[in-house]
DNA sequence: TTGCTATGTAAGTGCTTACTTACATTTACC
DNA sequence: GGTAAATGTAAGTAAGCACTTACATAGCAA
């Protein structure tokens, strides 16, 4: 009796694909048990219950990143790096965790509570992180006096938004060099803006 | 025989609200047809079949604003003015289309092309206009030599997130003066960036 | 009246689903 | 080898689904 549980890990694993792929309701047991090459039997002997395997796979793949080490790694950076640095995680984080935030935007109005928690720790957090460090560098002078929740915000939400349509809707992959550029073009208008600067 | 087909249309409208809030395969023909008054043997009859339905419901659903009307009427303005402007037209245009974009972004995987042209119908044209819109404001000097490209779809996609994440997570409404206000501090971010002007 | 069209009620078909029961088989460990 | 836990096979249940058939009704037009 291993305490680490292969065929429950398995079959979590299929359901995170299979649920990504089709949704809650398309995905049946059945599939899931032969994706996970178990029987439909040993599904219901370890979860009981669809629903209860859907929120432990959640549970189980819900994890947030070590927020605080990468605060400590970029914290004496200058902006322009560390935006760079903090964009590029953040894709990547999302590039991983694709089939999550599939699910995240498609289950949302079916199970409402535990699927807006997930999307905050997945999403929101990295919001917060970037805002405490916008603040740290408003602090060292290297920013002008804004709202830096509403700066930390928009950065977050032009990466997302550009990772959702890349990969959700076209369907696309994105590889490491393009993200280091998309993100260095959006940090560069992040930072500079678009204006002429005589115009300010 | 009225041209104009009532019990049709309310077949239309319930299935819009019911695919959005409990997706394609969770939204029965029998409660679509409860919603909307009438015998579920009338829906068969009107559509043939369920997939038949949600096909014509995405086609009513989904039409081009006028884009063209937009352009001509920010056309001269101010940069700033003219951001503002869409910003606040594309805010309310996908307000008024909630329930379509909830289902944009949950039946993706279900019906990729036809959701996928529509997704570029009701939001990608809106960057594309932008992205005219602000090459005619460089053109007249107000802006700085960049990729018009990147910077209009930059500016589109924070004003997506922030309505996915105003709207479709967080499940709020947004009046207009919090739609006014948001594109606002958008705007001037995106126009002047957040460094600090000496360091450039 | 006689039709025609749109709609309704009611019953049912065939399929699929989540989930169960009964029983056999494998695997691991003493 | 013996025991117990984990897994399998097979069959089935009750419910729900999209969709159909048969027949009745109501309104409107010739």
């Amino acid at each position: 009796m291993p305490r680490y549980d292969e065929t429950r890990e398995k079959l979590l694993e299929a359901t995170l694909e299979l649920i990504s792929e089709k949704g809650y309701l398309g995905a049946t047991t059945r599939e899931i048990a032969a994706l996970a090459g178990v029987s439909e039997l040993t599904l219901f002997r370890k979860f009981g219950k669809k629903e209860l395997l859907f929120e432990e796979m959640l549970k189980k793949y819900t994890f947030l990143p070590r927020l605080k080490d990468l605060l400590d790694e970029i914290g004496d950076m200058h902006v322009k790096e560390g935006l760079n640095t903090i964009g590029v995680r953040f894709l990547q984080y999302l590039h991983q965790r694709r089939p999550l935030v599939r699910i995240l935007l498609s289950e949302i109005s079916h199970y409402p509570e535990i699927v807006r928690s997930t999307h905050s720790q997945v999403i929101e957090n990295i919001g917060r992180m970037l805002e405490s460090y916008l603040q740290r560098c408003r602090n060292r002078g290297e920013l002008r006096a804004i709202d830096m929740n509403i700066a930390a915000f928009s950065f977050q939400r032009v990466l997302f938004a550009t990772f959702l349509n890349e990969t959700i809707i076209l369907g696309g992959e994105i590889d490491d060099e393009r993200m280091e550029f998309i993100v260095c073009e959006i940090v560069e208008i992040f930072l500079n803006g678009i204006a002429r600067k005589e115009e300010v």
